[in-house]
DNA sequence: CCGTATCTACTACCGCGGTCGTATTACTCA
DNA sequence: TGAGTAATACGACCGCGGTAGTAGATACGG
């Protein structure tokens, strides 16, 4: 049972770094990330901390870390998005839903795909 | 602009108790959460933090503080949905209600519900 | 008037996200 | 070989969420 873990704004972007390239070392994932501005030894510390937290892990080659991934962006988009849920819905995900339909910003053409999205997930239930 | 604010459990607990009842005193936001068994000192604690934020605001009555929320739960809510739709799918709203649509447990009666409730804004769309 | 119950104020602590500066180590190249 | 460079290690610091103990003020019951 995996304990809700928190993640910060620099966390999941430096995730989405190694999501996107597989492992990479923290100079690649500095640069980037270079929008912000964040010192290497900043990028380097975080990932340290991940790796004690078992967000992430690394390996040796020659004088880098290369760091990898332990978690799947599903894993973490799915836990963040349920312990959202649970806070402000109660863990109603339709609640959540209808939060969205009704005051986001969506235009014509994403409603329709939606919708059209929900037709399909209907006929899996049916087959499932 | 608003900076988006951070609000840990805590902090989305004691806001709902202070939506419920319009305002609170400590007593009572500490008896209505009596689920967390947490001492009064800590919501009194909180309670002060978030003052000092400009989260909530409190008058005098007797000796008794009562507490009164300075944000509603729609700005709450839209705040920090946009913000984890932000952080996790580059802001696309859509995308956030397809993960949803697709790997979370949402059962037949709510596909119904929510394809009605996308047909209605649809509509809305249509006449706005 | 005195003790007790009930408030808030103040202080402290932990862990963690985030941000770096500085120290150290090791490689490279002239 | 020696200077510079490139990489990690280490530690420091801030703010904040969360938790609570203790001190001080105040009302209230006898």
């Amino acid at each position: 049972m995996k304990k809700p873990f928190r993640l910060g704004d620099l966390q999941v972007a430096i995730l989405r770094v190694l999501w996107d390239e597989s492992e990479a070392t923290v100079a690649r994932v500095t640069q980037a990330l270079e929008g912000k501005r964040r010192a290497p030894t900043t990028i380097a510390t975080m990932l340290s901390k991940m790796e004690r937290r078992g967000l992430v892990e690394h390996r040796v080659e020659g004088r880098q870390f290369i760091y990898r991934p332990l978690l799947s962006e599903q894993e973490v988009t799915h836990t963040l998005v349920t312990d959202l849920t649970q806070r402000l819905f109660e863990g109603d995900i339709s609640a959540l839903v209808g939060h969205l339909l009704r005051s986001e910003e969506i235009d014509r053409d994403e409603l329709v795909r939606l919708r059209a999205m929900i037709v399909e997930r209907e006929r899996e239930e049916d087959r499932g």
